[in-house]
DNA sequence: CTGTTAGCGCCTTCAA
DNA sequence: TTGAAGGCGCTAACAG
């Protein structure tokens, strides 16, 4: 972006205002606020020079003055390999946490300041994270991939939460989902209501925290009944082309499974597109299961039984947290864990609720 | 948020670390920038300082020096009667948008301010954009509803670019869809190909350009074909409930359309979940169709045929005009229209493509 | 009630 | 190659 060849837009500033009118700039200043008492005729004149003039009092000379950006940052950090669906799936993620911060912030009014995707040519990803955290009062980061020291580091200079799968960062506050307790309602509604006993697991990149808790916390699940053994595996990156490989390998196997579990909702998805298209029913032949409870799963065929992420209020949450610490930096650090819960719906096999 | 009872939490300024060096704050800013030219020695020992002390130098500071923030800021203006269903919809729509704003973005790297919901106490809505341009290079403003005259004010002040549905406003620039191309598609595939014969119409909230838009497309498409007419219509909301709705008045209809047209996605799936309640086969018994494609529609089942609004691309647009704009405020204000266009899924009629 | 006056932290000529 | 110094626009004491 160029210096502006067109003409200059000019805004007129509080000196203008304060001159036109006749006044300091320190009444001007009352008179915007609303504090500090103002004889009524005074500010109706300052008022209708602010009108006339279009005043508006710039952002950078408040935040400047006032010492207080009145911005929280989000940034998300885009770690996953690229080939995964993050193109259709990251967004729902995303976007659910941002509607959780939004309403953190509804009573304060302040904006969010979202970081883009990192740029190539310009340093690392730290050196950005410091961009951003120069134009906020606080920063929310999303997943947990940037090493905990720089993000300790970070946090010493401007208040940080992380918004995490599963990571648990010492010395920074953390908003976390529990995704052991979803998995274990899961694995044994499989178990006990359906009479499923050989299932098949989907796991997701072996890089991402959540993955690898949702992975232990099936075996551990599994390993709790008897009745039911693992029928095997398949390696898969949260993508619903994983769905589709993982089914091709099981339709391969010798052993039949009667259900498979998946480590997320895009992954579930392939899987039912694959076993349909090879002729398997699901529920009735297979019952499979996805994670996430992204919200378009309801509305498949069948809807799809998983386990709900609190993302919306681990943003809720997550901001809340900031907006304490922002207010008193001395507050000792926390980490909550949402708990992850199990939404029945069809793809297990239970009936429609309709 | 209170003035922060806990220990402050000072950070490091350019004269700080200039200090620490030992030169003055000029030299220090050459080097944080990289450019004039600074003997190696110096840089070196500049360098160490600012790592040693963790500068990064403040946001605000360098908006008011430069008088640039590099921000751009995107508003969403609300203004759907609440009890729509954008708790749902309106997020898919704006994320979208999202993406296209931040791939154009991208090279620069800027990051994007967003407006929360606009808190209740604090004022009118114009009260609102005005704040957040004034922390903002430019304000990129979704949906048509805010008067015309009012955003050609603010244009005056700041670069402004609005992203509508089908709004057409004299003196700012515009990036809207055409709403006609893909419904003229649309009815004539319907007739043409699958020889429906007698359409009903499940309208938007009358209050939305689009809305209209869309509707008077449909009459007029409608009109262009002898051997096809309206079987009848219904009001909506945009909202799944519309859809339900709709086919409770077609099902109680003297005469039984074979097409039902939705005036977006979620009132077709509405419908298409409530026909199926009542025994009536979509495709097979009647063709149902969206209009946004909003992507869970591809994963429907049958697969849902509509028109695909090109939010992306409208966002990645808006956001070059307004980059455009802000480099050079002198040029000619311009609308640009993208084309909607149809979507053939399975819930026309046609066979699935798997 | 109102005006004066320092900064806030950084950038950027202009001199040296 | 480096330093000195004046703003950028607003806020917040502190005086009147």
């Amino acid at each position: 972006v160029e210096p502006s060849p067109g003409q200059a837009r000019v805004s007129p500033t509080l000196y203008d205002v304060a001159r036109e009118a006749g006044v300091s700039t320190a009444t001007v200043s009352r008179v915007v606020h609303g504090q500090g008492s103002v004889r009524p005729a005074t500010t109706r004149r300052v008022l209708e020079v602010i009108e006339a003039l279009g005043y508006v009092p710039d952002g950078a000379a408040q935040s400047m003055a006032r010492r207080r950006k009145e911005v929280i940052g989000l940034v998300p950090i885009q770690a996953r390999s690229p080939d995964t669906d993050v193109e259709r799936m990251g967004l729902v993620f995303t976007e659910e946490v941002l509607r959780g911060v939004e309403s953190a912030l509804l009573p304060l009014g302040w904006p969010i300041l979202l970081a883009g995707p990192r740029p190539a040519g310009q340093g690392d990803a730290y050196q950005w994270l410091q961009r951003m955290s120069a134009k906020v009062d606080g920063l929310l980061i999303t997943e947990g991939f940037e090493p905990a020291g720089r993000l300790a580091r970070l946090a010493a200079r401007v208040p940080v939460v992380l918004i995490a799968g599963a990571t648990d960062v010492p010395g920074i506050d953390v908003v976390a989902t529990d995704n052991r307790a979803g998995m274990r309602e899961l694995v044994s509604h499989l178990i006990k209501v359906h009479g499923r006993s050989r299932l098949w697991y989907v796991d997701g990149p072996p890089d991402a925290p959540d993955a690898r808790e949702r992975r232990g916390a099936f075996l551990d699940a599994l390993g709790r009944h008897p009745g039911a053994r693992l029928a095997g595996g398949s390696a898969g990156r949260f993508a619903a082309l994983s769905g589709q490989h993982a089914v091709r390998e099981i339709l391969a196997a010798p052993e039949r499974p009667d259900a498979v579990v998946c480590a997320n909702d895009q992954t579930a998805i392939g899987a039912i597109r694959e076993l349909r298209a090879a002729g398997t029913r699901v529920p009735e032949d297979m019952s499979v299961t996805g994670f996430d409870d992204a919200y378009l799963g309801a509305l498949l065929s069948p809807p799809l039984t998983t386990v709900h992420q609190p993302m919306r209020r681990l943003g809720e949450r997550a901001c809340s947290l900031l907006l304490d610490r922002i207010a008193d930096p001395g507050l000792p650090h926390v980490t909550e864990r949402l708990s992850a819960t199990l939404v029945v719906r069809e793809s297990c096999g239970c009936p429609s609720v309709v």
